[in-house]
RNA sequence: GCCUCGAUAGCUCAGUCGGUAGAGCAAGGGACUGAAAAUCCCUGUGUCAGUGGUUCGAUUCCACUUCGAGGCA
């Protein structure tokens, strides 16, 4: 029963670790297109700072997903999954190959484990009262709070863990179930399709090697002018401006921190974003790794032998 | 050339009245279900510059050597 699935390539792996380019040579190849999994390069005017690729990297294979999404405008995982499954379907209707890249592993989740989020909207008002509740009386009161409404889930959250308890607390407010409830419900359907999960990486070193040399090439190419633009032309930045590049950028623009300390953060926060999708990669025991530093063609090998076999 | 001070973790430094050492930062590991490039948790990695002396025992005291900083000529 798994053969009537339409088969869905997902390349993952750490910034920088060359998937862009991977991806677009296998499209070529296999008649793909390809879906963006990431959470940054779905902004409109953020280019330099999220490393997306350019009209001539592309090489005219077609990008679900990217540079659509208004830096002043909200945007979840919910909202992903939603736009991402439609983008699937559209490449499936072409008979061309959907090949899922990025580098959000929350993203890539929600389509691999095919998670459903129930409709709700963000409750604005009841968060802002959450901040100011924190602020009078304490995170702790709060945590106290979430764990009489979801002990199980508490049981893996930090009493320092601000989102997550006011996560919880949000979710029983507006839908009166726990978050361990829900997640429950959220995993109810097998995923629609076949999917052929790769990883790409290398060692240590050298990736962040590479990642030092990224951001060099960044601030070069205009980074501060991009950021300026945004400042410029927005006033809210819900979630945009937690893009590494952007925020860094910022405090130098406010003269906290001088350009040569920009840049050793930047670089700094970089190396530890890769650190973190690795843990988050690493976690699935059926991924299959790919050696960034071998021959292009190589991998394009494993994948489409993987992915015609079975 | 002489004098003084310093040399301890990747970096900046603390400390051991002689019983082989610990902070911050960096780093490593982990968690992750509507902010995820976010948010959070855990972990101390060491020829205590080198050689010799005193001592049951030296990273600690002494001598010399090397290197560094400052001062005097």
């Amino acid at each position: 029963m798994q053969k009537n699935k339409p088969k869905v390539i997902v390349i993952c792996g750490p910034t920088a670790s060359g998937k862009t380019k991977l991806s677009i040579e296998l499209a070529k190849q296999i008649q793909g297109e390809i879906v963006s999994c990431d959470s940054m390069q779905i902004y409109q005017e953020m280019n330099i700072g999220t490393a997306k690729p350019t009209k001539e990297e592309m090489q005219g294979i077609p990008h679900y997903l990217l540079d659509f999404v208004s830096p002043s405008k909200r945007y979840s995982v919910a909202d992903f999954k939603k736009d991402a499954t439609l983008a699937i379907e559209n490449i499936l209707q072409y008979n061309k190959v959907p090949i899922l890249v990025g580098g959000t592993g929350l993203y890539i989740e929600s389509l691999v484990k095919n998670i459903e989020y129930p409709e709700i909207e963000l409750d604005s008002n009841y968060r802002k009262q959450l901040e100011e509740q924190i602020q009078e009386k304490g995170l702790e009161v709060l945590y106290e709070k979430a764990k009489e409404i979801d002990p199980k889930a508490m049981e893996t959250i930090s009493k320092n863990d601000k989102k997550r308890i006011m996560r919880v607390l949000e979710l029983y407010r507006q839908t009166g179930k726990t978050k361990t409830e829900l997640e429950k419900l959220s995993r109810q359907n097998p995923p629609p399709y076949d999917y052929h999960v790769f990883a790409i990486t290398m060692d240590r070193e050298k990736l962040y090697n590479r990642i030092n040399q990224r951001v060099d090439n960044m601030i070069e190419q205009g980074l501060i002018q991009e950021v300026e633009n945004l400042l410029k032309k927005y006033n809210t930045f819900p979630t945009a401006m937690q893009g590494l590049g952007y925020k860094e950028v910022v405090s130098y623009l406010q003269g906290n921190i001088t350009k040569e300390e920009m840049i050793e953060k930047l670089k700094m926060e970089t190396r530890r974003y890769a650190k973190r999708q690795l843990t988050w990669f690493r976690k699935d025991k059926n991924i299959k790794w790919l050696n960034a530093l071998a021959p292009i063609q190589e991998n394009i090998q494993c994948i489409v032998e993987d992915y015609s076999g079975e």
